[in-house]
DNA sequence: TATTTTAACGTGTACGTTACCGTTATGAAA
DNA sequence: TTTCATAACGGTAACGTACACGTTAAAATA
């Protein structure tokens, strides 16, 4: 398609001309450093902004061969691969920034062992880096190593959840307590009186407090909603090792008398579902949370009837993406971005995209 | 953050010192031009291959000043507003490319037209560009659009709904079977015993097509999941202004005597809510497509239960990046890009993304 | 044989920006 | 006065690639 017009009068060279300066004074106001005027300062900035110059960033990263190092904090891969998802998303981030001299440095840490997140934080401090992309899985150890980050003058993004009193440049995420809210219309539609038990499991009582708010989401949707005759149980499970939770649950329908549907509020959905088939109740309503080979598998056989899915790749594409916008394109970024809520069924799963 | 070590030898130049010509031979082999003999082609090929070697675009685009035109052909926005949304993606995508040198020509044809496709195609079509993204409303005049491109070896790409022979780049949008489908299951399980209508309204017959393949699908729910007492039944609405649809669906529900769920197989859904409104049978169970101000405000009065999103935004965006990525960056693209199939309610449409 | 053509390759400049280094002018310290 | 520091600026070689053009030698033609 031939080639481009004439350069119409752009770029620095044209601001220079019009300022009577060279390129490198007005390269000089670009990125403001130091060796130049006020006066003339003042001039070429106005040029620029009557011109409504955009620096071509192709140029730019080219001739400024300048490298950014991106690092990432979040979980290792562990019971469940929820994780992977995320990772997967960085990298696949990374592989369409990394033509702009982009680096990734990767740490993981161990969700049952909060001094692995303190560890990891620690050899990532002492590496230099521009942004840094972390799961605040431990409210208090996040805390802290986000205070470094600032007083580094490193900006960090959450991801996976929030500490909202924090000065991130952006929490991208799911909203937990809607998520709650969505699953209780759900059983609402299908279930018009009954009992339901919402179901948490958990080893860490860290984590815990992301399903509470799940649970409160959940709850308030039937308080928001009355009328039908549904009946609220609620038990927590900290072993989570498949037979404890059988045996939990055994006792807990059997003191119910039995429950028509289940809200179980994080990925273990699975261990129910497999609860569910062993016992032969495969018909009762089953939600649970999150896109995992091993979830799907449990919706395809009908056992879950709904799977709420928080985009976790996105998140992770998401929260690179969002460093290298504000880091390197200088763009402004929402302060907070909401994954949606997701529902995924028996139906729509195999279009899903995490 | 420093500069970049020094070139550990990659990029043209060390293809050239290691096959022992210039840069511009190992160039023209990269571009397949002619002028090179087949023994250096050769070798240089297996050179560019054991390097892993991979252009760099940034320099690539810089130096070539090389200007792609995008062409694209699809609906005005008309009754519904449904077509600003991929225009949106499409003028994001846009955006993020233009960098690179793509520039942009739109192209508008009228729904309840079929001459006006052709019209703009043929406007099209005069004008030259390398890549064009349509939405092949009329099946017939589509093909014979694409053919012309094919005869003139542009690329195309299908959005929103696709002519299945034709030999497309891709094709982006849902699938509309087994949404209605997922329709059927959303009825099934708020719904254990009852009347079902299905409502179709259109006024173009042409599009009445992918109307059909839903309903199709939502039949099909039925059928393969006996044992509720489901009765289904269908009413097509050609005149589609509000009081033929109000006459038309009181005809239909009287001869019915009662109908308990709804499901509207395009964006109309909001005319349907309307009626129920009015009729004061916001209760009935209504389902309908399409992420809309109009119906997510019916959604949101809980008039109708669920709406069945396609990503129309993404579509768009996704469309044009598919062109870029296959024509610029020379990478291979999936045939079919199915869009998921989202399950939007009153609490969770919030954070919807189109 | 002399001339022209052509295949096959090399040279050099441009793309828009960055950053290093050099230059000038001015004023303060010696 | 000279010396020197410093602020304010200019010149220009890169960055990796593209391409117009120049060159060479061999083959084809006259």
């Amino acid at each position: 398609m031939g080639r481009q017009k004439k350069t119409e009068l752009s770029g620095v060279k044209e601001i220079a001309r019009r300022a009577n300066v060279s390129i490198a004074t007005v390269d000089r106001v670009i990125h403001n450093r130091k060796g130049v005027s006020e006066a003339t300062r003042q001039k070429i900035s106005e040029i620029i902004a009557e011109m409504g110059f955009q620096p071509n960033i192709l140029a730019s990263r080219l001739a400024s061969k300048k490298v950014n190092h991106f690092a990432v904090l979040i979980p290792k891969s562990s019971e469940t691969d929820y994780w992977e998802s995320p990772v997967k998303g960085i990298e696949r981030a990374h592989q369409e920034i990394k033509q702009y001299g982009i680096v990734l440095d990767k740490y993981f840490y161990d969700l049952n062992d909060k001094k692995s997140f303190t560890k990891a934080a620690n050899l990532l401090l002492q590496k230099q880096c521009d942004g840094v992309l972390v799961a605040p899985s431990f409210i208090r150890e996040a805390t802290d190593f986000t205070s470094y980050c600032q007083a580094k003058n490193i900006p960090y993004v959450f991801i996976n959840s929030d500490i909202p009193g924090r000065d991130s440049l952006c929490y991208i995420g799911p909203h937990l307590y809607k998520s709650g809210y969505q699953a209780g219309q759900l059983i609402s539609f299908g279930l018009k009186a009954g009992n339901v038990l919402i179901v948490n499991i958990s080893r860490e009582i860290d984590s815990y407090h992301h399903l509470l708010r799940k649970e409160d989401g959940f709850r308030a949707y039937f308080n928001d909603n009355k009328g039908g005759q549904i009946e609220l149980a609620k038990i927590d499970i900290r072993d989570t090792d498949q037979q404890s939770i059988e045996e939990t649950l055994d006792a807990i329908i059997a003191e119910l008398q039995g429950v028509d549907a289940l809200f179980v509020t994080n990925s273990r959905v699975r261990s129910v579902a497999s609860y569910l088939v062993k016992r032969k109740l495969e018909h009762k309503i089953l939600i649970g949370y999150d896109f995992l080979q091993e979830n799907v598998k449990y919706l395809k056989q009908g056992v879950i009837d709904f799977l709420i899915g928080q985009k976790p790749e996105e998140q992770g594409y998401l929260g690179l993406m969002t460093l290298f916008q504000h880091i390197v394109m200088g763009g402004e970024m929402a302060q907070v971005n909401y994954m949606p809520i997701d529902i995924i069924t028996k139906e729509n799963y195999e279009f899903y995209k995490n």
